[in-house]
DNA sequence: GACGACTAGTCGTCTAGACAAATTTCGGAC
DNA sequence: GTCCGAAATTTGTCTAGACGACTAGTCGTC
């Protein structure tokens, strides 16, 4: 790493623009420029002080905003790396997450965190369309794309009429198929709520991604050809490895 | 503020949760009890240092987290305040944004910030279905909603058929209205795409959000009747704000 | 009463140093 | 050669203190 660095040369103090943004800025520049690939691992924040010349929290603190941002990624102990592509994720009335992924040539993959079977409080009963109280079946998946997390996701059924998921989804974790199994050959989604926000600890680890990075969080309710509601499922997205595609 | 501060008690030092975390969890709760209402001011850095004990940057570290969640809003020199509540924006086919506000019975507004005629880059103009280094022209307009801000967005007209289009947006900065002053009285949206980041310094400023909060960012493609590209844009909406709502 | 300067309160940035936690490296034992 | 453990490297958290920037009020002058 004796590369010389590029000039722009030494930080503009006492004019308005904090140190740590002119470090973002540049450092994000140098990234755009190519001069890091995808992956690549940047200086550390030992380096990075020394060659800007300011404390290591300043240089953190531009650190932690290029993170946020999602053009690299911090590994304690390990060092920074320039962050990889983005999926296109279609959401539809059909979705689904293998072809969704196999659409763009990766290697789909679910894991279930697990399962749980409890009373439905109110909000949740009205959606799926049951009493208050009524016995759910809650699990708790994790996709992968190139064994990479993407999406992390939390369905809820009504357990009088799935009893059997649990097992079924225990032995192969594909959603479809375990409703399949259950006499639900095919679903539609109706509505899906997006919004963004910080991932909690457990999200973070689980998606394998910074607590200083969105998650892109859909709400949404399948129905069967019958329209009855078969699941409310509330998914979190990788914001930086995923890009939500809407078809109208 | 001579109200005792709740329970728990000290934190744990050492116990492999972080005192930052601690502290954001304990007011997590507090706002999500309802101690301090929508709006309301919470405890000022200062006193929250003396109620936890611990220097003044670790309770910082746990307010940018709040922040960061949507859970507070944090001012220069006034104080945090607790974050008010969000706003349903349903995407469709035929999204137009007064519309969609006012079904919330809210008041919409529009402001133009700027319009510019500049040549089209390489994807826009495949976007757009126009040669490249041809003119476009590109409107950036806020959007409130009861005078908050909502949504910040960024639109790319081909300039052979809207020429007009700036000094229509600067009488009445509907884009609705505007194009069917030049013979598009009706448009469609194709696709959207959808993902988050982090705001830059100025969309924080206009969409008047703190920058450790995420923007939800979509980009649409609008056609008019005959299926020709009317206008490619770039909307990013405050997410604390806001919520999608896609309809299958 | 209106305006402006001043001041106190509050959040924002930067520096400095210490130790913890996670990862990688490397040498020695076998 | 392999495995284990210590050491080095690198990021994470916390404390301490200083000063800048912005806000809101106070008080005096005109």
């Amino acid at each position: 790493m004796t590369e010389a660095a590029p000039q722009p040369g030494p930080l503009a103090r006492r004019e308005g623009v904090s140190l740590w943004r002119q470090i973002q800025l540049a450092l994000e520049g140098e990234i755009a420029a190519g001069r890091w690939g995808p992956g690549a691992r940047l200086p550390t924040e030992a380096e990075l002080t020394a060659r800007f010349g300011v404390n290591r929290h300043t240089v953190r603190r531009a650190m932690e905003e290029l993170e946020a941002r999602g053009l690299v990624r911090v590994e304690q102990g390990r060092g920074s790396f320039v962050a990889e592509d983005v999926l296109d994720y279609r959401l539809g009335p059909r979705t689904r997450f293998s072809e969704n992924i196999r659409r763009q040539n990766r290697e789909p993959e679910g894991r279930l965190i697990r399962v749980a079977e409890m009373p439905a409080e109110a909000s949740l009963a009205e959606a799926l369309g049951i009493r208050r109280g009524r016995p759910v079946i809650v699990a708790e998946r994790l996709a992968l794309a190139n064994g990479r997390p993407v999406v992390l996701g939390t369905h809820h059924f009504p357990a009088a009429r799935f009893g059997r998921l649990p097992e079924l989804l225990a032995a192969n974790p594909s959603i479809t198929a375990a409703l399949a199994a259950c006499g639900v050959p095919d679903y539609r989604r109706q509505v899906t709520r997006i919004t963004a926000r910080l991932p909690t600890p457990e999200e973070a680890e689980l998606l394998q991604q910074s607590r200083n990075r969105p998650v892109l969080v859909t709400e949404a309710v399948n129905t069967d050809p019958q329209g009855a509601v078969v699941d409310v499922t509330i998914a979190r997205y990788a914001a930086g490895r995923v890009q939500l595609v809407v078809e109208s």
